[in-house]
DNA sequence: TAGTGGTCTAGACCACGGG
DNA sequence: CCGTGGTCTAGACCACTAG
C-alpha cells in the first residue's frame, strides 16, 4: 500500500468519523503533514486522489473542504473502471452465454490490435433488486483472459481480472449513445421494442496499453441512472 | 501560465509535429526534464494533465506512450466542464428565452445553497450542421452571473463566465438518465413524442465551492453521441 | 496582512519491464 | 541487470482568500 493511499484512506475515515458534511473544513495541509508524518507532496497526492474521487475540493488561500454529492441514491457511476460499487444495491447476475470465438464480430474486432484474436464472448443480464438494468455483451481476448467459467462470470469480471488474473486495468475509452431497442434486446430487459436505451461501448486497456476487452452495454432506461463528479484539479 | 501547463503544451505540440500515433513512444522523463529545463515533479504534473485529457499514458519500467482515441469524429465529450469543443462542428445556437426569476423552480432550487436565489433562466437550442442536438434549460444565480444578454447567450456561456466575468468553474456534478420525450420538447428537437432522449442534469460549482448554475440538457438521440477517456493515473 | 493552498526544485530510493 | 517510471522528502517561494 502506498503512503498517499494510506493517507487518503485516513482522511476519508476522519471525514466519516467526524461526520463531516459538504462544505465542512478539513485540517490545513501543514497539519495533515504533521499528523501523518509524511511530506507535503505525499499529502497533496492523497488529496489529489480524494479530489478525483469527488470526496474533497481545495480552495487556494482558504482551505480543504468536503465535497459530498447531494444524493446519489440509486445512481451509478458511469466512469470509474471498477465495475458497479456502492450506490446500486442488491445486484444479481444472470449469465446468458459464454462462447469461445476465433475472432470477434467486426464491431469489436476493429478495436483490437493483437494478431491473436481468439476471444470469449460473454453475455450477461444484470439486475438490481430483481429488476434488469443492463444487458452486457463483452469480448475478452484469450491472450489476456485465458479462462472464463460460468461461476466466474456470475461475479465481478473486474475483480476476477485484477485479483484472479492479476492483470491491471489502467484506462478505458467509452462511447455512448441513445437508441431505440429492438424486440430481442427489449425482451431481455423486460421492455418493449422501440423503448429508449443508453448504449455504452467500452474499450478497456491493460497496463501495457493493449485493449483486452470490448464491451457493449445496453441499459434499461427505467432502472438505471448515472452520475459523474468531475474536478479540474491535477494534484 | 504555469510551467507544467507550458510543458504539457509543448509535449502536445511535439506529438503533433512528429505525427506520433497511438502507442508511439515519447522521450523518457529524464530527457523531458533536460529538454524543458524543469524539475521532474513539473514534468510529472504536465504528464498528469495530459493523462487526464487522454493524450498519453505511462507504463512503469517501459515508457510514456501516445494515447490517441481511435476515432472521435462526431462524438462529444460529456465530461469536461468546458462546453463543446473540437469534435462537434458547425455549432449554432438559437436563444429561446431569457427570463429573470426571483427564484428557480424546485428542481433547480433544491441544489442552490445561497440565500439570494434571484437567477436567470436561459433556454437555448443548439444545433450542429443545422440539426438540433441539445435543448438547454439553465439557471444562473445572479449573484455570480449578474448579466446575460441575448448576444452573450448566443455564444459560449463558459467562455463568458471565465473570460467576461473572470469567474472560475472548478468542478461539476452530473446526473444522467434516459427518458421518453414529451411532445413539446420533442417538437423543439424535431423529434416525436415518445422518442428517446438523454437527459443531463449539471451542477456547476465556482472556485468557492458554491453552485452557480444548474442546467438540464435534453439531447437529440439521433444527432448526439458521446465519449469519455478515463485513466487511473493521479500524477 | 496573516493564513493557506499552489508551484517548483534537487535529489534519494523503490518497483517494475524487458532484454 | 539496466532502463524507466513511481514514490517520497524537505524546503523555498508564489498567489490567493478573508478578516
Amino acid at each position: 500500500m502506498k503512503k498517499y493511499q494510506l493517507v487518503a484512506d485516513k482522511i476519508r475515515q476522519a471525514i466519516k468519523k467526524n461526520n463531516l458534511k459538504r462544505g465542512d473544513k478539513l485540517p490545513k495541509i501543514k497539519d495533515l503533514v504533521d499528523e501523518f508524518g509524511v511530506s507535503k507532496a505525499t499529502v497533496l497526492q492523497a488529496l489529489a486522489l480524494l479530489a478525483k474521487q469527488g470526496t474533497v475540493y481545495k480552495i487556494q488561500g482558504s482551505g480543504i473542504f468536503v465535497r459530498e454529492p447531494a444524493d446519489l441514491e440509486g445512481y451509478m457511476s458511469l466512469l470509474t473502471n471498477r465495475g458497479l460499487t456502492g450506490v446500486v444495491d442488491n445486484i444479481s447476475t444472470e449469465v446468458i452465454s459464454i462462447d469461445e470465438l476465433d475472432e470477434p464480430p467486426e464491431k469489436a474486432k476493429k478495436y483490437f490490435e493483437d494478431e491473436d484474436l481468439r476471444c470469449y464472448c460473454l453475455k450477461r443480464l444484470r439486475k438490481t433488486n430483481d429488476k434488469p438494468f443492463v444487458l452486457e455483451e463483452s469480448y475478452y481476448l484469450k491472450k489476456y483472459v485465458p479462462f472464463i467459467s460460468k461461476e466466474i462470470a456470475q461475479g465481478s469480471m473486474f475483480k476476477y481480472i485484477s485479483e484472479g488474473l492479476n492483470e491491471e486495468i489502467r484506462f478505458s475509452d467509452k462511447f455512448m449513445w441513445v437508441e431505440k431497442l429492438n424486440e430481442c434486446v427489449a425482451n431481455k430487459l423486460e421492455l418493449k421494442a422501440g423503448d429508449p436505451a443508453l448504449i455504452v461501448n467500452d474499450l478497456y486497456y491493460m497496463g501495457n496499453g493493449k485493449i483486452f476487452d470490448v464491451s457493449f452495454l445496453t441499459y434499461n432506461y427505467q432502472n438505471s441512472k448515472f452520475f459523474d463528479q468531475s474536478s479540474d484539479e491535477i494534484i
